[in-house]
DNA sequence: TTAAAATCCTACTTAAAAAGTAGGGAATTG
DNA sequence: CAATTCCCTACTTTTTAAGTAGGATTTTAA
């Protein structure tokens, strides 16, 4: 399961993209009481979606944090993989934090491995190809769909 | 990711399902000595998988575990569900484990739903098809193919 | 009937990660 | 210069994972 630091990063990251949309900035206080997220946890997950370079930042009146790329661009695994882990259910599958396993004395012989390749790809086919963007226009569709009822 | 009682778990089941299907029980320390896991640590997981019901156990000389259906019926995806919790990456599209989005003020108007169920969706398309016999097949496969060599 | 072999049961420990808190420092702008 | 905002360090609390320890119970076979 996804950990809240990742949850919160979404729903921060949906935030801030619809307003750089506008050309604005978010400030962290801002966001917490939209989403509500605790300021002080907000900002330390701020903190971490800057140093992986989604987000840059300006301080003082008026500042706050602004997409560092095209949210359609922003795929959910990359900020996954940053915020999260690997996406793989085991990491002698994983493409960004392999490590051979422990427990398996020979990968190249190991049953299992194929198969959680494949759940890897399954998923990654699904992530990899969904930004910020989408989860945003996804969201106005439905908002658009409830209010025609 | 899996946790180590989970891998620990599939190893343990393909072991005692291979003694099964020559009718035989696999005792906690012969599984332990040969799959490298401490005994103690594995008595722990086999009373979870007996619990689970995946494994009947007999004691005494000559006892030790032995599955409880077919080794083809027995499929990862219960497994994993059993040992590991939840599949889906968060609990508003979990089939077993369902649970709000406490940090989701509407589910029905959250734009990552769907894509959570997708993934969740491709996940177990793979996971509900493999069963443990699976898995022993393809290892006697790529034993097979690595003899040949 | 007893000794060995096995599972079963309860409780404890240790280590790591997740989630959050607290307090103040540094930069920016009106 | 004062308000606003991000930034930095450190700490606390809670939960989960991973294992350990010690012995009780059941079964079998000699």
């Amino acid at each position: 399961m996804l950990n809240k630091r990742t949850r919160y990063a979404i729903k921060a990251l949906m935030h801030i993209a619809r307003k750089s949309a506008g050309g604005g900035l978010a400030a962290a206080a801002t966001i917490a009481d939209a989403e509500q997220i605790s300021v002080k946890f907000l900002e330390a997950i701020l903190s971490d979606l800057k140093s992986a370079g989604f987000v840059i930042s300006k301080k003082g009146i008026g500042g706050g944090y602004q997409l560092n790329q095209q949210a359609n661009t922003l795929m959910l695994s990359d900020l996954i993989r940053a915020t999260n882990g690997p996406i793989a259910l085991v990491p002698c599958v994983s493409l960004n934090y392999y490590e051979p396993c422990d427990i398996c004395p020979d990968e190249s012989q190991c049953g299992l491995h194929d198969v959680m390749q494949q759940v890897r790809d399954a998923s990654l086919a699904i992530l990899s190809t969904t930004s910020i963007q989408d989860l945003i226009t996804r969201e106005d569709l439905r908002v658009k769909k409830k209010s025609k009822r």
